[in-house]
DNA sequence: ATAGTAACGGAGGAACCCTCACTTTGTCAA
DNA sequence: TTGACAAAGTGAGGGTTCCTCCGTTACTAT
């Protein structure tokens, strides 16, 4: 997955080999230091000169974008799978907490990768949007229940819960996210709800 | 307000003329352009040289914090005053909106200042304190009246108003953030709500 | 084997950060 | 008023990181 150059010809085989030490070490990088990371220590971690890293990333934000692309490919299956699951609420609620877990890893990615989401035509654009539309379907299923309020876009509902990652990515109080996330769940059920 | 050596001896005139007009420079950068800020420009536009800069605000962290206390105390007041609003869950509802306002301008500083604010001893830190204190009797109003749940903590709601504001930053869909806080806001008030 | 070209690599220019040693200037007491 | 002292100002410069550019290397296909 994630092909690098999808309509042309193949990439040379030590092209591909590099593409995937970056991505892997980049990974890793960022998972344990965060979106600041040093290019030049990336490339010289995964065996490869700076310019080859450049090379496959042609920016600080390709490379992020690179990372981020897996784990919205990820959370888009995640909600394929749990469009089967018995109770749609559940369903739903299960995912926005996958989503929250996804975000606080990449810690400050946040901020990073907000830029291009929203930029037609990259591929974590595309990535996007079809997580979002395997989200929607977990909505959908849920507001046919009648769980959840019929005038919640999806769209809101997962900024919602990259705004509390965000801003508990540096916060002490570890259980604060999980109050907030509640607190929109609140928000987003059907309004004479019974608990 | 925001006296830069409260204890000691009052700062020389020209000092001050310099704190003010770096402060105020950066006040305008921030708010046009953001947290990323080059400190050279500052200086330069300011009319002082870099190293008057970095005298007065040792790192580029005490600079924005210095940029968001103003607003921070600023808040606090427009607290205050609301607190005597006729209706408690409108003045807590204004203020919030107020919050995003705010976090709003002060374009990509949410993730910028949030690890200060949670640092003991910074002026941020005190001045945040304030402001949540003042927040703090909106929130006991309204649920005083019955209008909000009694379970919510200010801090949370607060926390995720900045939330609402830094995903919505860069974001294209301009009423986005309302449709969130709205959103929000249904998440705290009394179950049995009646519009 | 060889040509052709995709990919590699790292020196280096640019941007920005922050420090430091020297200079300037406000302040206050005599 | 003046002189001395300390507070404040200044900007060149060293450090870091970003990204480019182009000469070099080596995969691939014929």
């Amino acid at each position: 997955m994630s092909e690098p150059t999808p309509a042309n010809r193949p990439m040379r085989a030590d092209a591909q080999r590099n593409y995937a030490s970056l991505l892997k070490t980049a990974r890793v990088a960022v998972s344990e230091r965060g979106a600041d990371i040093v290019l030049e220590d990336i490339a010289r971690s995964a065996g490869v000169g700076i310019g080859t890293l450049y090379r496959h990333f042609p920016t600080r934000q390709d490379l992020l974008e690179a990372v981020f692309l897996d784990e919205t490919n990820e959370l888009r299956a995640r909600a394929e799978e749990l469009a089967s699951a018995p109770v749609p609420f559940d369903a739903l609620i299960s995912w926005l907490r996958l989503q929250m877990d996804f975000a606080a890893r990449g810690r400050s990615m946040g901020a990073a990768i907000m830029a291009a989401k929203h930029v037609e035509g990259t591929r974590i654009s595309a990535a996007n949007k079809a997580m979002h539309e395997a989200g929607k379907v977990l909505l959908l299923r849920a507001q046919a229940a009648e769980q959840i309020r019929t005038d919640v876009h999806i769209r809101d509902v997962i900024r919602l819960v990259y705004g509390i990652a965000m801003v508990n990515e540096r916060a002490s109080d570890p259980d604060g996210a999980n109050r907030m996330l509640d607190l929109v769940i609140a928000g987003i059920r059907t309004k004479p709800s019974r608990d």
